[in-house]
DNA sequence: AAAAGTATGTTGAATTTTCAACAAATGGAG
DNA sequence: CTCCATTTGTTGAAAATTCAACATACTTTT
């Protein structure tokens, strides 16, 4: 476990507490460390929703297949971020989404009710879990509601500049964004030939610069 | 306070909790009931996010404008609903909506720090608050991810549909929405005319009956 | 360095949405 | 009941998306 406090150190669910308690909670919450190959499903929707995972190594795609099998991408997920919290919280019986490996990675899974349920003695730190728990989701709550900012634009330029001018903001006007074409156009709920398209006019606009997935905004 | 307890008990806040501690709990938190007129924003987008409110009476829209002021639905609030509390946890610094009342209404504001930060002595049921508060926190998670599948999908019939299905699941196959022709189309982020033409159409394939708000699945 | 495989860009036709304008239906006030 | 205001339905033209097919660019392997 030892390997991987530097990751867990910066995750929000351990924020504020010392590499020592983090050791002794992982313990306490019987964590388990698995890897995963490229295109494995960690979660597959409709299972029962027990455990949450912590991204050690690698990344994934949270996704969600429609009616006709067009794949979307509800987020992506990197170290050190959580993932399925919220399902195992609000008590939902099954997963909604699929959690796919984009690439290898290590994945930290912990039974959700052994944070929610306090269990034994010594876990002083419950309650400040707990707590980081919340916000975390919270924070989640946010990022969807920027994903519905980002996907209610009607058309598929008012999409992307959305999503762009969110990454500036956050960034700064250079950035590089975790999707190749067909993720953005998957993430971004359009055809990925028409949002080609519209990178080429906005180039030829002169309203940005971009190659493969290194995005600057320009002054207007 | 006491002519409220009725919808108070019915909210997630404070579930599992006897009046008389609810009662305790609202004078703790210093909790604020106000009136306002159809029409009147409640919160507004940028304004600090210090308070969540609980739906007492009337109907609410949280409510994002875009880029080109088009009127876009975020979710309905209805009693006992909270809202807000997502962002007031996040520690964010500003609401990035608009909360919109849609009929006279009365509403519950508390100011999220005094939740936060677990305050005096007597409030024993603090700790079961944070932990309600967090359940539903995730509960609307899941709400924003049904939101999400919604209107990932691609045309009009499809979003419609949906929102239908889901509808129908929870209610059964015969329901009344909560939103007018143009508040459907605002939540579905689709144009209301070409929604109105969509229904007639799935009216005529047997797919649905339909009065105004009132739907109902037919089999299929 | 060439080949193979993958990702990205381009194009045109069919479908769908959007927009505007108006018709029909509904509900409430007098 | 009638009038008035609002909501819902309908239509056609313009704009945008989707889809398929192919061209080009980039990476990796051999």
């Amino acid at each position: 476990m030892e390997k991987y406090l530097g990751i867990l150190s910066k995750c929000r669910l351990f924020e504020n507490m010392e590499n020592e308690n983090i050791t002794a909670m992982l313990d306490c919450l019987g964590a388990e460390v698995h890897s995963c190959g490229k295109n494995q499903n960690i979660f597959i929707e409709g299972e029962p929703a027990s455990h949450m995972g912590i991204m050690l190594s690698g990344k994934a795609n949270i996704i969600r297949m429609d009616f006709y099998g067009n794949r979307s991408i509800v987020t992506v997920i990197e170290p050190p971020q959580l993932f399925g919290e919220s399902f195992g919280c609000a008590e939902t019986k099954s997963v909604p989404v699929n959690v796919v490996a984009e690439s290898d990675c290590e994945i930290m899974l912990i039974d959700i009710r052994k944070i929610l349920h306090p269990c034994c003695n010594a876990c002083e730190f419950h309650s400040r879990m707990i707590f980081n728990l919340m916000k975390s989701i919270a924070e989640k709550n946010l990022l969807l509601n920027q994903k519905i900012e980002i996907i209610s634009g009607r058309t598929t330029r008012e999409k992307l500049m959305t999503y762009l001018m969110i990454q500036a903001k956050e960034h700064g006007s250079s950035f590089t964004i975790p999707y190749d074409r067909q993720g953005l156009a998957d993430f971004l709920e359009a055809d990925r030939s028409g949002l080609s398209a519209e990178i080429s006019k906005l180039r030829k606009e002169n309203v940005i610069e971009c190659k493969r997935n290194f995005f600057r905004l320009l002054e207007k």
